[in-house]
DNA sequence: GTGTATGTGAGAAGCGTTCTCACTTACGCC
DNA sequence: GGCGTAAGTGAGAACGCTTCTCACATACAC
C-alpha cells in the first residue's frame, strides 16, 4: 500500500460520518496537500472492493459513503444530526428473502436505508 | 397541459416498469419526434412533484424513475427480470418510525427497496 | 543498468442533469 | 384585428461528479 493509499484510509477512518469523494479530498487538502482527486476516487475504489467502505445513499448528486468493515447482513443508520452512519442488524430478521408478498410476487434483495438520530444526537436533544 | 406533456405522459403510461429520462427520450424519439431532452426532464420533474411518478433507485449512474400514483406508505418492488416496478405495502407494517435500535438510535424514516420477481416472470420461470 | 509492474497528479473526457436563450403558442384585454 | 403577458418549447451550452489518459515516479527482480 503506497504513502497516498495509507493517507486517504487514515482520513476515513478520522470521518466520524458520511462522506463524498470530493469532502474526503478537501479534507486531506488540509492535512496531506498534494493528493489527486483521481487518487482518492481510485483508493475509495479500492476500500468499496475491499469492503471497508460502503456506499450509504446519494447527496446532492454524489456518492456518499461511509466506513463500515462489518460482515453479514446489515443495513445503515444515518444521523440525521450528525452524519453519523451506525451499523444496524436487519429489522426484518432475514426473514425477506423468498418471502412472498402482494399477489405472488417473490422477493430475493432488499435494501434498507434508516434515517434518525444516534444515540448521542438523541441525548443532546433531551437537553 | 401541453401536447408535448401528454405525450410524455402517455410513453410513462406505456413504459412497463422503471424507466431512465434517457431511455423515455429514446422511446419517444420513435414515437413522437422533435421532443427535447429537456422537455423530458421537465415534464417527469413536474410529474415527480405531482406525485405521479416516483425515484425507485439508479442504474449505471441515472436515476431510475417509475410511474407509480399509490398514496401513502409504501415501497416498491423491482422485478430482477422484466424491470416492472410494483407497490408493496410496508413490510415493516409502518412500526420502525420512533423505534429504537441498537444502543439508544431512533429511527424517523426509512427508505425501502425490494428486489425480486413479480408474479409473471416468476410463473414463466416455473415453468 | 534494464525491464516490468504498480501507483501517482494533472487535466481532459464522459455522462447525466440543469440552465440559458430565442422562439412559439395561448390567452386576456382593448 | 393588434398588443402584452405568461408559460412552454428545442437546441445546445454549462455544470458537477466520476472516470480515463498520459507522462512520470517508485519499487522490485534479474
Amino acid at each position: 500500500m503506497s504513502d497516498q493509499r495509507a493517507t486517504i484510509a487514515e482520513a476515513v477512518v478520522a470521518a466520524a460520518g458520511a462522506f463524498t469523494a470530493e469532502e474526503l479530498h478537501r479534507s486531506l487538502a488540509v492535512s496531506a496537500p498534494g493528493i489527486g482527486l483521481a487518487t482518492v476516487y481510485r483508493a475509495l475504489g479500492a476500500m468499496q472492493e475491499a469492503g471497508s467502505v460502503t456506499q450509504v445513499g446519494q447527496r446532492d448528486g454524489s456518492t456518499l459513503l461511509a466506513r463500515c468493515g462489518r460482515d453479514g447482513h446489515h443495513h445503515h443508520l444515518v444521523c440525521t444530526s450528525c452524519g453519523r452512519v451506525i451499523a444496524i442488524d436487519c429489522p426484518l430478521g432475514g426473514s425477506l428473502a423468498g418471502r412472498e408478498v402482494g399477489d405472488g410476487h417473490v422477493i430475493t434483495r432488499h435494501e434498507i436505508t434508516l434515517y434518525g438520530l444516534c444515540a448521542d444526537c438523541r441525548a443532546h436533544e433531551e437537553d
